[in-house]
DNA sequence: TTAATCTGGTTTTAAGATGCAACCCTATTC
DNA sequence: GAATAGGGTTGCATCTTAAAACCAGATTAA
């Protein structure tokens, strides 16, 4: 049988994997983020192959992640660009990035050094933080009017 | 051929995304944080055939993700528990909430309205911030030694 | 104590997804 | 005018997935 799909699952973390939960999807944003944006330099870079490149391209600009833009000054080049929902995406790849570097560092290369470019300094760890800007976890939070998260018993 | 793997990548991301980057990984990992800990309770809850549950589990503990921990009075009866590594993936899983909950919102459900236990207040949206606390987006990032992101000429 | 049930898991089967290579069409370059 | 680059589509072999059947060890029910 086929690939369960979420669109209509009523658990938003679901319908976003929905949308970007693919083994490509994040890693083209990830591109994009980059400055990528045309189908060769997609290709090139991640090493996809065309046929799966172009659907997925074509379910990003679908889905509103990206958009298509007729750059061909005579008409038949384009490029794919982040749209705001994309660029949105920001805080997921960042943390995931940051997850990776963290449990599955490179054996031998140090992680990308990102800075602010106003401060020149690194960014921070993104982190969930409460009201008052305090870093939360897991066990801190509950969901309003239902029994805390992870703590059927004690969490995790 | 086979779906790609990434273990090897000089891309952290992709090394995430090779971990927990499939369908079910993240849903797993989510429902873990809800308190869901037994094989049959993420079955009926996901709604996965159990030879997929079977296998991402297996890989999750393979990665150090969860762990399966043997409750069984006399033998045989298990729980999958998030390890600190799969703790950590809070701020992913939040993060991909609040995008899905701002982009793809249920056509008639509020979104789940996560707080702090100690406060009791909501939890605020993540976000990338510099080392000063504000935050940034794509555009204020540059890589430490590279062009700055998203600018090969302007960004997205 | 024997039967029914729960749990966690493997096997089988088919429908889908993926990767690769080959081919196409439209510019542009030489 | 031929070669090349960009952006796709098509076919095919291979791998993954979903669903359901099947299994074996514990536990509970009768």
């Amino acid at each position: 049988m086929a690939r369960k799909r979420f669109d209509d699952s009523n658990c938003s973390v679901a319908r976003a994997l929905n949308q970007v939960g693919d083994w490509w999807s994040l890693l083209i944003v990830l591109h994009a983020m980059y400055g990528t944006r045309r189908f060769v330099d997609f290709q090139q870079e991640l090493g996809i192959a065309k046929n799966i490149l172009c659907d997925r391209l074509a379910r990003l600009v679908e889905n509103g992640v990206l958009k298509k833009v007729d750059v061909g000054e005579h008409g038949s080049r384009f490029e794919y660009r982040l749209t705001e929902k994309g660029r949105d995406l920001f805080p997921v790849v960042i943390a995931l990035r940051q997850w990776g570097d963290k449990w599955n560092p490179a054996p031998d290369e140090a992680p990308l050094d990102l800075r602010d470019r106003a401060t020149g300094q690194p960014i921070q760890t993104v982190e969930v933080q409460n009201a008052e800007g305090k870093p939360i976890t897991v066990r801190d939070v509950f969901v309003s009017g239902e029994p805390t998260l992870g703590s059927k018993k004690d969490p995790a």
